[in-house]
DNA sequence: CAGGATCCGTACTGATACTG
DNA sequence: CAGTATCAGTACGGATCCTG
């Protein structure tokens, strides 16, 4: 199965790649955690700053902007005197959604060995 | 299924959850390239090279550091004349190797939604 | 309340030159 | 061949101020 050989492209066909589209996504260092936290449902602005309490406005906003445009959120504004907006999981959103938490079980289940490995590495090099 | 609460922690916590840990590595932009490239076997640092163009020795060096010191690969090191040395993915880098290739094709079958969304967002958003 | 605009420091990255 | 060291550019991220 060699669906992903185009990562190894040029790099003027890089940018075409999905996988780097998708990997790039997740280096944005906010956006997973704004899909997590959408898991439980819709959310507003000011919830999700709360949630994610060391996000900026300006990252987040941004983050929401480009997962908007990717069509795994939607957006939903109410026109109430203050302007109250929400967001919430697309279809496609959730299939994400299902990527990443394979991931994070993935991530916690090899924890303890990754922990150990960086232990032995630092111990067998850290001392010169 | 709330086992990625941890995400959410205060920002001192945060560099505790292993999913952050996991997705921080993905966000280094090379290291799923490289670990794709090791799907094939084992491989020489030149060779790296070859197979990605477009990575600095740097880059590559450092993050082939890292995948070592999480114990995702095996640096094997020949002492030959010219020194010759070789990585390989350890099973811990294959299991890792797995999540990767759901990743990708994930990314592969959503890339047209994705487009689309995009090509919609833009038409919608661009003209002002 | 939601978010745009601007300014600015830092951290990541690449190119180059050097070593064993 | 397989790195290390140094330097410089860029782009990312945060803080602040401003708008509808």
């Amino acid at each position: 199965m060699e669906r992903w050989t185009a990562l190894n492209q040029s790099p003027a066909d890089r940018r075409q790649c999905p996988v780097r589209e998708v990997l790039d996504h997740l280096g944005d260092k906010w956006t997973a955690l704004i899909v997590l936290t959408l898991s439980h449902g819709a959310c507003r602005f000011s919830a999700l700053q709360r949630t994610i309490p060391d996000i900026s406005k300006r990252m987040l906003t941004q983050s929401l902007r480009n997962l908007e445009r990717d069509g795994l959120l939607f957006r939903r504004v109410y026109p109430t005197k203050p302007p109250a907006v929400d967001y919430r999981l697309t279809p496609l959103g959730e299939s994400f959604l299902g990527q990443l938490q394979a991931l994070a079980i993935w991530a916690e289940d090899s924890h303890p060995t990754i922990r150990a490995a960086r232990a032995q590495f630092d111990a067998a090099n850290g001392e010169v």
